[in-house]
DNA sequence: GCGACAG
DNA sequence: ATCTTGTCGC
C-alpha cells in the first residue's frame, strides 16, 4: 500500500460528540441497542475474525486504524486496510470509542471482506456505562464484536489459575462484567468481554484460539503492527 | 480533596 | 497510546 493510495483522512463526522457529558449521553442512548441474547459465530467452524486497531501522532492530529481479517482455521491473514483521520476526541477513561470510531469504520469498509465476529483492542460490556468500544462498534456495525484487553481498568479480580485456558470473573462491585483469560501458562491474563451479538462463553473460546503462542489473540498483534507501520510510513513521508 | 483510570 | 536500549532467559 503505498501512499499514492491513501485518500483523505476521516475528519470528524458531523455531530460528533465535543464535550464528555455529550459523549456519556449518547452512550447512555445506544447501550439500549447492543445485542446480548445471541450467542454469536460458534468456535470451531469456519470464521473470518477482524482485528481492529488504531495508532497515534497526537502531535500532528493524526490517526491511523487498521483491520486485519484471519481466516480462524489456520490464522492466515486473507484481508487487510488501513484508513487515515483527525483524532476525533481526547483520551478519557470511558470515553475511548470516540477517539477511534471513526477512523475504525472507514478501516473496516476498506476491508473486501465481511467480518464474522470483529476482536476490538478494549472493552465492550466490562464498562463504566456497559458501552465499550466493542459494544459501540457492534452497535454502528451491526457485526459481533468482542473487546480483549490487556488491563483491567477500574475491575477488580482475582488471579485465575495459573494454565492457559484458565479463567476468573472480571467484577464491578459483584456484577460479572467479563472474565479474565490467561492465554499464556504464568503470564498475566488478557481481559475479556462482550461486544454485541456474542456471549461471554464463546468470546472466551475465540480468544483462546486466536491466541495459540501469544498473550494477545493473533488477530490484535496483526492490527495493530499494521497500523504502526502505517503510520510510520506517514510520518517518514 | 486525592487517586485510579480501556487506548 | 507514546517516550525508549539493552538485556536476561527459554
Amino acid at each position: 500500500m503505498s501512499a499514492a493510495e491513501q485518500t483523505e483522512p476521516v475528519g470528524v463526522p458531523p455531530g460528533w460528540p465535543t464535550t464528555e457529558a455529550e459523549a456519556a449521553a449518547l452512550q447512555d442512548e445506544l447501550r439500549g441497542r447492543v445485542v446480548l441474547g445471541e450467542p454469536g459465530p460458534p468456535p470451531g467452524e469456519p470464521l473470518v475474525a477482524v482485528g481492529v486497531d488504531v495508532a497515534y501522532d497526537d502531535e500532528r492530529d493524526v490517526v491511523v486504524a487498521a483491520a486485519v481479517a484471519l481466516d480462524t482455521a489456520t490464522l492466515r491473514v486473507v484481508g487487510e486496510a488501513t484508513a487515515t483521520g483527525r483524532v476525533a476526541f481526547p483520551y478519557v477513561p470511558g470515553l475511548l470509542a470516540f477517539r477511534e470510531i471513526p477512523t475504525v469504520l472507514a478501516a473496516l469498509d476498506r476491508l473486501g471482506v465481511t467480518p464474522g465476529l470483529v476482536v476490538c483492542d478494549g472493552y465492550g460490556l466490562a464498562h463504566p456505562r456497559r458501552f465499550g468500544l466493542a459494544s459501540h462498534l457492534g452497535v454502528l456495525t451491526g457485526l459481533p464484536t468482542i473487546g480483549v484487553a490487556k488491563n483491567p481498568f477500574t475491575f477488580r479480580y482475582d488471579a485465575p489459575g495459573p494454565l492457559r485456558g484458565d479463567t476468573s470473573p472480571l467484577l464491578d462491585g459483584d456484577e460479572e462484567v467479563g472474565r479474565a483469560v490467561r492465554t499464556r501458562a504464568g503470564v498475566k491474563p488478557v481481559f475479556v468481554s462482550v461486544g454485541h451479538r456474542t456471549s461471554l462463553g464463546n468470546a472466551i473460546a475465540h480468544t483462546l484460539a486466536l491466541a495459540p503462542a501469544y498473550r494477545l489473540p493473533e488477530t490484535t498483534r496483526a492490527a495493530d503492527a499494521l497500523c504502526r507501520r502505517a503510520l510510520q510510513g506517514l510520518v517518514a513521508d
